[in-house]
DNA sequence: AACGCGGGGAG
DNA sequence: CTCCCAGCGTT
């Protein structure tokens, strides 16, 4: 129990440097504050939540005309909870992220069966698609509740302005306590909805990530980033893990009249449902030629291989691939699709068309993009 | 704690 | 090219 008192105790430890007052960020963005579609007109809860659904990962300028579009089409939580499905995946098409879509349907639905929407962090959390940041963006700007959401912008402020060297996302939490302490300052909880999004506009206009205009920042005074010299290097992010090296084989089978054989990809995982070249599943072990042929599409052909080897980059390993070909043995049945090399360009990902590249350098193919 | 999930713009 | 964007849900 007294272990306990005492980590919560530690954590709250004030920084060593205080915070800068809030009410000098609140003054400059009552002069510098950018000019928002959801920021005009009544400060309705359906807007402000829209426009933070769309604004996950995704740029001010991106969202601006589709909230604008949006809202015209939908305007209440009622109107888009009782329009069908396919009205909003329309209506969402192009923005990414498509989960966020569904989770709006849904969220406007409960919404609407609760009565509307609920005005505490807690609650807000509960229904679909909002999170930790959604919940506290809402609750502070279309609610006036003294909570600062953590995004990218506040993550970036607070951990220059507070010179926090721990590294994303470990130093998460701790950003967390630290901005959080501004909105107990006064000047701030006189004005939540304000000063959380005063924290937004400064990371998105002057603490940008890269070449921060620290010499006019209304913060600059008491910015231990730009005292220290580190403002423009934070946040710090863990390294990301290298990405380990994957091979394969792949056999590029041609029937008589030039076509290839592709199949389809299982509609789980990698490159799912994608059609793609034969070959061996990708592993960090090398593949020896009787192993991998075990992988042929068709065992007696004359498998040759090609010079030079194919490589792709995904997030999260690098691939090499070697090409095998052959010619489709008359009277010989295959399974699969086949396709002339230039559609089979157009139906391929990225990865099989380095293969296609390959083969075609090879003279193994005839061009598929000439 | 680590991933997958889209698409676009800046440097 | 890489990084970043008013992140969330799943494993």
């Amino acid at each position: 129990m007294i272990r306990v008192a005492l980590r919560r105790l530690a954590a709250s430890v004030p920084p060593s440097a205080p915070l800068p007052p809030a009410g000098d960020l609140l003054a400059w963005y009552d002069r510098h504050r950018r000019t928002l579609p959801w920021r005009a007109g009544p400060r309705d809860p359906y807007r402000i939540w829209l426009s933070e659904v769309m604004l996950q990962q995704t740029t001010v300028a991106a969202v601006a005309p589709r909230w604008l579009r949006f809202l015209a089409r939908f305007p209440t939580v009622e109107a888009l909870a009782a329009a069908p499905w396919e009205d909003v995946t329309e209506e969402w098409a192009g923005l990414g992220y498509y989960a966020r879509a569904r989770n709006l349907h849904a969220c406007a639905r409960a919404v609407v069966a609760r009565g509307g929407f609920p005005d505490t962090v807690e609650e807000l959390r509960a229904l679909p698609g909002i999170g930790a940041y959604t919940a506290a963006a809402v609750a502070s700007i279309a609610f006036g509740r003294p909570v600062v959401p953590l995004d990218g912008n506040v993550e970036r402020v607070t951990a220059r302005v507070m010179a926090v060297e721990e590294p994303l996302p470990g130093a998460r939490p701790r950003l967390a306590a630290l901005a959080q302490g501004w909105m107990e300052q006064a000047a701030a909880r006189a004005r939540p909805a304000d000063f959380t999004q005063a924290l937004f506009d400064l990371g998105a206009t002057l603490c940008v990530p890269r070449n921060p205009a620290c010499a006019i920042c209304p913060w600059q005074a008491g910015c231990e980033g730009r005292r220290t010299g580190l403002a423009p290097t934070l946040p710090r992010k863990a390294p990301k893990a290298a990405r380990p090296l994957k091979r394969g084989v792949h056999f590029l089978l041609s029937d008589a009249e030039g076509r290839l054989l592709l199949r389809r990809r299982p509609p789980n995982g990698l490159l799912g449902g994608m059609l793609g070249i034969p070959g061996t599943p990708w592993r960090e072990e090398g593949w020896s030629m009787e192993e991998a042929m075990a992988h042929a599409p068709l065992a007696t052909a004359n498998w040759r291989p090609l010079p030079g080897e194919a490589k792709h980059g995904f997030t999260h390993f690098e691939l090499r691939m070697t090409l095998l070909a052959a010619t489709l043995p008359p009277g010989a049945r295959v399974e699969g699709d086949w396709l002339a090399p230039a559609a089979a360009a157009l139906a391929l990902p990225g990865a099989m068309l380095r293969l296609l590249a390959l083969a075609e350098a090879a003279g193994a193919v005839a061009s598929a993009t000439a």
